[in-house]
DNA sequence: CAGTGGTCTAGACCACAGT
DNA sequence: CTGTGGTCTAGACCACTGA
């Protein structure tokens, strides 16, 4: 029962590789603070990335990984879950775990249009027009679960980058929730200042759709009138199920699309 | 040390009530086939969807639940577990774990456009206007992995609704993996033909954009030429890695909009 | 048949929230 | 302080896969 390769082995299975010995390198900190099965996922998906684990190869059996790394069967199983969860690993009783075949691009999450151009290596703009308070609308008041009439504060933003202007941001957002400093928003996103005033952003409802520009909002994005528009309308909730932002935005088509990943529900 | 509820206590904290007793009625049937943490998560799901259990309520602890249910705690937080990441609970140390407040919709999943108007009582009607082998374009031999130049089937449907055209579906599939006959194709959705010729669908990278209809389009969709259109790029992969499907859809903006709801990756 | 993941148990100790 | 969820262990039996 030898666990090395065989060196007169000189082809692969067309689907599937043998175990992979670049797990022998992983090992964990049983002083660190983090969790043993935090830093085994972590190494795993790090092994991923840079392709020391090869998709279709083979994770080995999780009693022996376990054996291994000194961890227990349920520790190790919830590292490899967790890469399941995000689409990185497949499960096939009877067979094994292996690193599945396609590319993972970027997963999707609920994403900040300001992070999202910045990871683009965009170095996004951003021009508050409007910071006020205002009277909720009753799209806007069933939106946030507030009153009609009560005071909510009205953002308008036009993000721009490299000097051209790509989106123009309506937010309404409860008064209450934080401060909204003209200054930090002209500097970073509406996500990070929330994250900043300890909101715990967990989930948001969106609609993406599509329209013709009317003429004022042609001059604001530097479209002409007619042309095709990206709409997206996204109410977001925070851990504990309060509405905390409301927005409507519309999005040059010529300049910018949405894209993420998706995972089939099991 | 008593567990009864007192008869005294007239009022509620304003966003947190106390253990639902509703739990009580919860049973799992240990000769079943499905498994215990499943069918606690179902019967806990379906007393969210009921009302049965009020948004913010506590669940009282998992101990206790375990011990209520002849089941182990590692079982129940399974359950559980499932629960939150359908973002349906939030679980917070040294509080509890409880019903989120507002309300869930529809999750966000591969969803395929024959199944959601479907869904939505639309009653959709599918023409295919081409079924027939093509050779591979560049773009479509990326998006599938295959030669340039190799053959694929090229499926091109006008999807309808009211005996109006909403969208108009293009696909490249690999053509040695299911038969696609016209006949189903019009009476039921390809990913469900997938799925019946034993494809397991796993994930799908998606492009979401706008532009203006073309003569063309217009006169397929029954809109003007130059009004605005959604369009959708999708490639399909199974569980394998292989890419099962790539389409490059356009829907009419006037009639359609995508709806989903995100969590926050934690 | 042997090997794999899928499920389940009965404990344990810790970190954090709220009193 | 008490009570909660967060993490972890060391086993067990079962169902499915592929040879």
């Amino acid at each position: 029962m030898s666990d090395f390769p065989d060196p007169r082995t000189g082809g692969y299975s067309p689907r599937v590789s043998k175990p992979e010995s670049a797990l022998l390198d992983f090992a964990v900190d049983r002083s660190s603070p983090v969790p043993l099965y935090y830093q085994l996922a972590q190494q795993l998906e790090g092994a991923i990335e840079h392709g020391r684990l090869a998709p279709g190869s083979l994770l080995g059996n999780e009693i022996e990984l376990a054996g291994r790394l000194g961890l227990s069967r349920p520790t190790v199983r919830q590292a490899i879950q967790s890469l399941v969860d995000k689409g990185l690993l497949v499960r096939r009783r009877g067979v094994g775990t292996q690193v599945v075949h396609s590319q993972v691009k970027r997963p999707l999450e609920l994403s900040s249009l300001y992070d999202d151009l910045q990871a683009a290596g965009q170095s996004p703009a951003t021009q508050v027009r409007r910071n006020e308070i205002q009277a909720a609308s009753a799209e806007v008041a069933a939106a946030l679960g507030v009153a009609e009439g009560s005071e909510v504060v009205l953002l308008e933003r036009l993000r721009s980058t490299y000097g051209e202007p790509m989106a123009y941001l309506s937010n309404y957002i409860p008064p209450d929730l934080l401060n909204l400093d003209t200054a930090k928003l002209e500097a970073t996103g509406l996500y990070r200042l929330m994250r900043a005033a300890g909101v715990t952003l967990h989930s948001a409802q969106q609609t993406v759709g599509a329209r013709s520009a009317t003429p004022d909002e042609g001059k604001l994005l530097a479209e002409d009138p007619g042309a095709a528009l990206l709409t997206m309308r996204r109410t977001t909730y925070d851990d504990k199920g309060r509405a905390v932002e409301y927005g409507t935005h519309i999005y040059r088509a010529s300049r910018y699309a949405f894209e993420f990943q998706l995972l089939v529900r099991s």
